[in-house]
DNA sequence: ATACACTCCGTATCCGACTACGGAGTCAAG
DNA sequence: CTTGACTCCGTAGTCGGATACGGAGTGTAT
């Protein structure tokens, strides 16, 4: 039996996660609110952190707190295609980012090498492709 | 001679940009108030669209607003290596991003690919990963 | 001369994910 | 029994880059 026994602080350090975050997750229902023994505070059990564990491993792979809270409804791991389904939409947004930031990389790395083989007198390329 | 006779509105339009972003940018001081003849009417001459054009080409290579203004003060196109330090630390700053990016792409893909391979009954491995 | 589009200004609002603040209550150790 | 750490709560502020609002003034075409 380890029910209910955490103090919210406890559970932050548990989870790598401040206090307040914790309390802001609960506001927006990504967290259920615990039972409250003993006066007005908050006791934990160890499934808090899991859940905290839960959310923070899912905002590292990208996904959204809104995100998050559907992953959370399908927490029981039996609507395996809906999962996908989500994971999939959020590669694609990655993909396309990168997509982006790539083509940003090359135009940048290109200026970059026009600029370092440039010889004076002669206006910086890359002013020049932003001035245009 | 073409100074000074464009109002706000025609500005916005020829740099594909809104009115109170034209606002935004001045009170930012990206971009000098300019001459009101007549009236409290701003009057702007085509440089302005010129330097909006130069604030958004450098946004579409990823630079901030706040790096942008760094940017602008090199505009002359005298001080080439400032400039390079400046894109080369952007280069960098994407790079990082892309390595981010990359690596959730990878774990997501590995995630979905084992999901779609899973068959039933067992844990969707999504799932089963973010609550570890 | 009047209608209509445009411009003025300051301020507020949006998005997401927190973070900060401050005064009061609670808990456990010494 | 006091001290000090922790917790409570609501609300406000942060970041960046705009976007929206609303009432008043202006510019111009017919």
């Amino acid at each position: 039996m380890t029910s209910n026994t955490l103090t919210i602080g406890k559970v932050a350090d548990q989870a790598g996660v401040h206090v307040e975050t914790i309390r802001y997750y609960q506001r927006l229902g990504l967290i259920g609110e615990p039972v409250r023994a003993l006066g007005r505070i908050r006791r934990y059990d160890e499934k808090a952190i899991c859940r905290l564990r839960f959310i923070k491993r899912a905002q590292q792979l990208g996904f959204s707190l809104d995100e998050v809270r559907n992953l959370l409804a399908l927490e029981d791991g039996q609507s395996c295609s809906e999962t996908r389904a989500l994971a999939q939409k959020k590669l694609a947004a990655i993909d396309e980012r990168v997509a982006d930031l790539k083509r940003m990389q090359k135009l940048l790395k290109n200026l970059i090498a026009e600029c370092e083989r440039g010889k004076r007198p002669r206006a910086c390329p890359i002013i020049a492709t932003l001035s245009q």
